[in-house]
DNA sequence: CTTAGGG
DNA sequence: CCCTAAG
């Protein structure tokens, strides 16, 4: 089992910009030993996902959509990206193979907006899949070197999903949905996310019966792959065979486009960091600017939901703060537990920035602290 | 259209 | 997450 802790220093390559704390872009080479492990795993064909392409009738070769890589490469536009030195290690051929890899999710999200299921990013794997098989394995290697998936060099976003794999991270983000009846109707936050190898392709719903889907790719779907995001491509899999059938097992259930709080994704802890490193660069409260540089491949996450984030987050490490009484036991025996870490840049970058709370004045944090562990907060815009 | 606030 | 008001 991989345990790839969340010792991601401030100006993680998530969003490929450049913190102005000490560390920047590129994995630290104190990482790499950590990944080898995952590489290994990745560039190792022994899981068969081939049934799944199939399945999905998403082989890239059948749909012919390799050809149509240079297209999408050529039009996608980085220059959202800005010159904080903030070198992201991405070559064309990385564009691409991210570009592959949310292709692919691309359908997914189709699939399940349109299907109402929610085969889960599970799927995912099948994109590295593609992505092993079509690229040179000394490349991938070059890619994985950026970090443990090559791709998550990729200008947008937090591409780090994997680092946060770990067990800690299923556990963490099963969690965040908060409704039961989404937690069924999503399936996933059960057991899916955070476990993307799927080793069985048949989707089955809840009572075990097979289900048959047109999975061909629509119209739309293309274009949709332009803008859709891989946010939820967890790592933490331990190929645990026993739920990798839960993986898949989704239950559709009557829910219509009209109602609220359709698909609520949890926010990932990647997610978070990435939110995190957005407000340090842009400040709270410039939402558009974090969602367009940080988040610019996450289709959802408006700049409201990444307010409404913060907003959360800062109650969470408000909570966290002084809350150690049985109440608090209670409580995190049921929740996932924030990284400590996350919560305290949190902090920190409230101290830093006042929300605009007119009239909570319940978050309160001491400045005593936060003032001695700062100075790698900029300047407010 | 973007943000702040409240639901 | 959603909706709305306000700039």
């Amino acid at each position: 089992m991989w345990t790839f802790r969340m010792d991601r220093t401030p100006g993680f390559p998530a969003a490929g910009f450049k913190c102005d704390s000490v560390d920047d872009n590129v994995c630290h080479s104190n990482e790499y030993n950590k990944m080898s492990d995952m590489k290994r795993f990745l560039m190792e064909p022994t899981h068969d996902n081939t049934a799944v392409d199939s399945f999905l009738g998403l082989g890239m070769e059948t749909m012919g959509l390799s050809s149509t890589m240079d297209e999408f490469s050529h039009g996608f536009d980085f220059s959202f990206l800005p010159d904080y030195g903030g070198l992201y290690s991405c070559t064309t051929q990385d564009v691409e193979a991210g570009l592959k890899f949310e292709i692919l999710d691309g359908f997914l999200d189709e699939v399940e907006e349109v299907e109402g299921i929610y085969a889960s990013h599970d799927l995912s794997s099948t994109s590295n899949h593609i992505l092993l098989e079509t690229q040179d394995k000394k490349k991938v290697s070059e890619l994985l070197d950026g970090g443990p998936y090559g791709l998550m060099n990729f200008p947008s976003e937090s591409y780090s999903p994997g680092i946060s794999g770990s067990t800690g991270l299923s556990e963490w983000s099963k969690e965040t949905v908060p409704h039961a009846e989404h937690q069924n109707a999503l399936g996933l936050n059960e057991a899916g996310i955070g476990r993307r190898i799927c080793p069985t392709p048949l989707i089955e719903d809840s009572s075990g019966q097979r289900m048959s889907y047109d999975f061909r790719p629509r119209k739309d779907a293309m274009k949709k792959c332009m803008h859709t995001s891989t946010e939820n491509t967890f790592r933490d899999d331990h190929l645990t065979s026993s739920e990798s059938e839960d993986d898949i097992s989704v239950t559709k259930t009557s829910r219509t486009r009209s109602d609220r709080r359709k698909h609520q994704r949890m926010w990932t802890v990647d997610e978070v960091m990435t939110l995190v490193d957005g407000i340090s660069h842009f400040g709270v409260g410039k939402w558009t600017d974090i969602k367009n540089n940080f988040f610019h491949s996450a289709t959802h996450r408006t700049p409201v939901d990444i307010r409404d984030k913060w907003r959360n987050l800062l109650k969470a490490s408000y909570n966290d703060k002084h809350n150690d009484g049985e109440a608090e036991e209670r409580r995190k025996s049921l929740a996932r537990p924030m990284p400590k870490d996350i919560l305290h840049r949190v902090r920190e970058l409230a101290s830093r920035h006042p929300y605009p709370f007119s009239k909570s004045s319940c978050f309160v944090y001491d400045s005593s602290r936060s003032q001695s562990t700062s100075k790698k907060k900029k300047k407010r815009s």
